[in-house]
DNA sequence: TATGAATGAGGGTTCATTCAT
DNA sequence: CATGAATGAACCCTCATTCAT
């Protein structure tokens, strides 16, 4: 008489299927001319039935952008995970690569995540209850220093600030084509990723 | 004879009071929060009159972040030129020091500008008719690369590049202090640009 | 178990009650001057629930022509089927007395159905929801047409000539006075009508 | 020192400007969407200007529809004086038939006098100070009258109702092809006006 | 005489949220 | 659990009209 699985099961399909919808829509036109009343009808969910899972359009939100930034990074972590790379530069390198080409594939996405991003959610995936395997960023980023042979001061900072220049980069070239289309930026970029991390690398002989 | 000066000085009166009272709400409380009834009733002047001068918020959005980007950016200039700095690394990472400084100052601006910064307005200034001395940005760039006894690749590339970075950079580290407070950021975000500009760097007997 | 009527129901009676006090105030101020606030608030609803039924004013302005126009025809038509009439002439001459009468004694009415009665909206009632038992014009004529001895050529046209003949007439006539009061015009509009119908009468050994 | 002669003529210039304009922009966009600022600055003077020859949009819309009605019955009215029409019933017709093919290729203003056009109106011309040779409707027909063999019974009243029925008339047919094509329908429309007049002919030896 | 900057009441419309069913 | 009718506060924006220049 309590079909528990079900039900449990049902509402995380009627969840996914309104963080799906919403997530089009808000790429399509943007958050704030997105109402509930769409999302909820795109949905095929009543208007109620959205505050049942979501407390309001900025809830939905948040959950969205982690679970979209989680998506891209694994995909692009899984496929970086069969190339013969040695070191961590290359990793980062061949992870950025696959990042951005995922991004040129979806700009609906990148202008959606893009600013909505902030390094608070990145960290804290779990408040979000994001729904994919190993959508640890921490843990993953922790491991790849640990694996690595080379040291590098403050990893986690420098981390942030590649971020945070790919992200930004990205934004301009993929969408306004500015100052460069992004394929023509690439190499550009790369090389300042290569040098951000060759000025924090710690070399044997040496005092931090 | 000419009552023109006087109108059209009345004039650019009225649109700076509407430009700097809707500033002053837009960094309060956001700019989806703030109503026009708002910015004319805090400006002094009837709603009607908003409409006369901008076409609706986000022209006037457009037309306050062009003009603080501006401003901020001047006020940094001037006080690097007092100082004696011999390179263009050193002039660009003063000035970097001094626009920091003044968003530390500012954090509502930090808040507003960012992110809604674009390279576009950057460039364009001229089209939201700016009122300000010196405000042009690639001459003044252009001027500072023609000057620099070393020569860089790209180089507008690499300012681009170096202002994504410390925009997206003091964003989180001003308003959430995160990956680290500002202050302790402020060496390794140095140490970024000047690890980006010397990956730029032509040397004389070298073919680019 | 069926809560569908019920709902269905209720929603009938708050459309009815929006028409019915809209109808009111655009007979007695125009429809220019109506609001849609006003509206609400007579019919005892929220101004969003005027939205939820009509997509705005022209909306509700043409399901309301519709309605009306169907309510004096069919009133008419019920009272003149008692009547010993023997012609279709007379018939017709009968219905236009009648509807004339009601029109005098509603002039608001006849202002506001005037000249927006297209013959567009006459003959699709159906696209209106005229929620009338008979409020099929064209059908009406048709069936009378046939059960007619005489015979006519083009009898739609003729119609259509006749109640924009009529319309008119009456508009300026009975809310003007002009160029007689509506009693001294009426002996001349029907001679009128007559002879248009006798002009195209089919003549048993004529061909048209 | 007082150029009385010019400023005059200067004025009847602005306002006829200003007629002119508005008509076009009402006929566009019908009259609720035309401002007064759009008229204003489509005829190149200044708002306030307006109010200096008209009262508000109401007056100058009853001005144009005075001045537009007398231009194209003048017209017809010049261009069937040279035929050789014998009777009245003939010269009606022609008349008829030459507004008609004015409405045609002016469909805008036939969308914008019609229903605007009320008796009222067409028999005062004088009050909106028509500015054209021979804009006295009344006595050009009551002189047809005195010339023609023919008499009729109220004349003025057949008048009427011959106006009504060809402007209700075309305006469904020329704007909407509703329910035949103009060229389609004249025939049937001729046959009525004809019908309309010899029911009302006095004959000699007839008692009326 | 002519202007056009300034007004602000008031219109239409949206939409997050609730709650009876 | 789910719904969707109902709400009404709040917003954006228009535009006729005025009046100092």
């Amino acid at each position: 008489m309590k079909p528990d699985g079900k039900a449990a099961q049902n509402k995380r399909i009627k969840k996914d299927a309104l963080m799906r919808t919403a997530f089009e829509l808000f790429s399509l036109n943007g958050i704030a001319k997105t109402t509930i009343a769409e999302i909820a009808e795109h949905a095929g969910v009543g208007k109620g039935t959205f505050y049942f899972y979501f407390k309001d359009k900025y809830d939905i939100r948040n959950h969205i952008i982690a679970h979209q930034s989680a998506r891209i990074f694994l995909k692009a972590k899984k496929e970086i995970e069969v190339l013969p790379l040695e070191t961590l530069e290359e990793k980062i390198i061949a992870l950025t690569d696959h990042v951005i080409n995922q991004l040129c594939n979806e700009p609906l996405t990148l202008r959606f995540v893009h600013k909505n991003l902030n390094w608070g959610i990145f960290q804290n995936s779990e408040l979000y209850d994001v729904n994919l395997e190993g959508a640890d960023f921490k843990g993953v980023f922790e491991e790849a220093f640990r694996e690595s042979e080379v040291r590098y001061d403050q990893p986690q900072m420098m981390i942030f600030m590649i971020i945070e220049l790919v992200g930004s980069t990205c934004y301009e070239s993929i969408l306004y084509h500015q100052p460069l289309p992004i394929d023509e930026m690439k190499p550009y970029l790369f090389d300042s990723i290569r040098a951000i991390m060759r000025s924090r690398e710690i070399h044997e002989n040496q005092v931090q």
